[in-house]
DNA sequence: GAGTTTGAAACT
DNA sequence: CAGTTTCAAACTC
């Protein structure tokens, strides 16, 4: 099976440098601008034009958890930038395993390394107040659900392998000899990564020149288990997190193993422990003997007063987080404010920064100052200092949830517009109209034809998606990942079903259009393009402006209010 | 850096 | 499903 020449790799990046801009100053003065309120580039330009790159998804770690929309992850794959070089030419470039790259087998039983997130309720009160400036029309409620790819990786965390350049935390690296890095023993693949210039690994097929091989060992691994890819840390139990003394007991425990570790030997408390070294205490799940990684253990108390004395545990949760390891529910809460706050000011060198890390992008707004609130904020090391990023109150996870939602439906908005007055204004394309009749001609005509297609694709879609929800009914302990997917793929409700069908009509619309992009010329083509990255960047520029506005009055409250 | 230990993954 | 082998990371010296 061969890929297309364009494929998911690193990250989904909208390069809006392109040639369009030469005629196009507006458009470049928007890119510009956004550029400007992103701060300076990190690195020097390596074109004439500086490409103005938004991570819709950061690479590996997923943080913010990768989103993609279930219809265009299950079907529509999305253009991607040129793959990435073979071995050696490749500068940290790692893909995440996409659902299209999955067998179709496993497409239809839950997908691998994706969860689907819960719907959204609603945005935050801040992202509320912004989206009326925005220029989508009807916002609100935008129920959907998102998918996050979430992979797995063997070991998933690793003091070694975290060390960081310049800040940046680096990415293990393999050195595999036998497996070619096409088995789970391979750190690289076992995390949907290709290999990169960093590893030592030998025979290597993990990487573009050997898609193929990399397709078949990835079809084998889902054959065997189709839950390979999957978290191997779940998240925290409803009944656990609803219990105060848990809540308020510090220490390392975002989840559990959802496998459970098998140790003999190493009492569960060194590295060769999936528990351990995921931080999490070991559970039902585990089948270990001599099993000290629990929570009245002495020895795990000792471990932890010593982990927590060199402040290795955020560390530890952070690296978690952008590994993947752990869902964006355990985490979010406090771990991702940790890390969206300590990552840029606050801490020394230990602590790891991602240049891919969307974090960044704002990190002008992630300033840590001194806080009293400790649900949000992260107490550091033996200093007892406890910082908090200037947006814990104001975004959330959700809002970017939100956004990315609002700019796809920008997106969609400028091509409709422009396919509307096209078809209105345009006799060429108005005989192409008539001549092509799965383009109907009138916007009712049209919203029927569409209705009735999308209808058609919910109804099949309903049937391919499964929905893991990342947690459990309250009170049940699972056992094994696979019954969870098989219970939630019980449990999912008609109204969920029904939320499903929105997104995926969202993008099946989306497609729909693209579908009349096509019948366009390529001229309109272009015209479309760039109205489309017009209108989505200006709406990026807008929500940025309010957010640093808003970051910068929560730090002048709170400078009033330390005086 | 080489050798050993360890437990997950893969295989039978 | 259980036992065995293979594998690569963690660990020790």
């Amino acid at each position: 099976m061969d890929k297309p020449p364009n494929h998911p790799h690193d990250s989904v990046q909208l390069d809006f440098a392109s040639v369009f801009y030469a005629g196009k100053p507006e458009i470049a003065a928007t890119a510009a601008a956004l550029s400007h309120a992103l701060g300076p580039p990190r690195q020097p330009p390596h074109r004439q034009l500086m490409p103005l790159k938004v991570k819709v998804q950061s690479s590996l770690p997923p943080w913010p958890p990768v989103l993609w929309p279930t219809a265009i992850a299950g079907k529509h794959p999305m253009p991607f930038p040129t793959p990435p070089p073979a071995k050696k030419l490749q500068v940290r470039r790692s893909p995440p395993v996409l659902p299209q790259d999955l067998p179709l087998s496993a497409a239809k039983l839950p997908l691998p390394g994706v969860q689907v997130q819960r719907p959204l309720q609603q945005a935050s009160p801040f992202l509320t107040q912004l989206l009326p400036k925005m220029e989508v029309p009807i916002l609100l409620p935008m129920h959907a659900t998102s998918v996050g790819v979430m992979l797995n990786s063997r070991y998933p965390w690793s003091e070694t392998s975290s060390e960081s350049i310049n800040g940046t935390p680096r990415r293990k690296n393999c050195k595999c000899k036998n497996s070619k890095c096409l088995k789970l023993y391979c750190d690289c693949f076992a995390s949907g990564r290709y290999c990169n210039d960093d590893c030592n690994c030998k025979n290597c097929c993990n990487d573009v020149s050997h898609e193929t091989a990399r397709q078949d060992a990835i079809n084998a691994v889902m054959e065997r288990n189709p839950v390979a890819f999957m978290p191997k840390i779940g998240n925290i139990p409803r009944h656990a997190a609803q219990n105060r003394e848990y809540r308020a007991a510090e220490g390392p425990r975002v989840g559990k193993h959802m496998k459970g570790c098998q140790c003999k030997r190493s009492e569960c408390l060194k590295k060769y422990c999936e528990c351990f070294q995921s931080n999490v205490l070991c559970s039902e799940n585990c089948k270990c003997t001599d099993c000290k990684n629990y929570e009245s253990s002495e020895d795990m108390k000792e471990m932890r007063r010593m982990t927590q004395q060199h402040g290795v545990y955020v560390h530890h949760v952070q690296n978690l987080a952008l590994k993947g390891m752990i869902g964006p529910s355990a985490v979010l809460p406090r771990a991702a404010e940790k890390f969206s706050g300590l990552s840029v000011a606050s801490l020394g060198r230990d602590q790891p920064i991602n240049n891919n890390d969307s974090s960044q992008v704002l990190s002008p707004l992630l300033t840590s100052v001194p806080t009293e609130d400790t649900e949000s904020s992260v107490r550091l090391g033996r200093h007892g200092v406890t910082y908090r990023t200037l947006l814990a109150d104001i975004i959330q996870i959700e809002d970017v949830n939100v956004l990315c939602k609002v700019l796809v439906l920008v997106s969609r908005q400028a091509a409709g517009a422009f396919l509307d007055s096209g078809f209105k204004e345009n006799t060429n394309i108005k005989k192409l109209d008539r001549a092509e009749s799965h383009i109907p001609s009138t916007n009712h005509d049209r919203k029927a034809v569409q209705k009735q297609h999308d209808e058609q694709l919910c109804s099949l879609g309903n049937s391919l998606i499964a929905v893991p929800l990342s947690e459990g009914r309250a009170g049940m302990p699972r056992s094994d990942p696979s019954d969870t997917w098989k219970d939630n793929r019980r449990s999912v409700s008609p109204g969920t079903q029904a939320l499903m069908c929105n997104e995926q009509d969202m993008f099946v619309h989306t497609s729909s259009v693209a579908g009349a992009i096509l019948s366009t010329t390529k001229e309109n083509l272009s015209e479309i393009y760039i109205e489309q990255e017009k209108r989505v960047l200006t709406n990026l520029l807008d929500f940025l402006r309010e957010l640093a506005k808003s970051g910068r009055l929560q730090e002048e409250k709170r400078s009033l209010r330390c005086h």
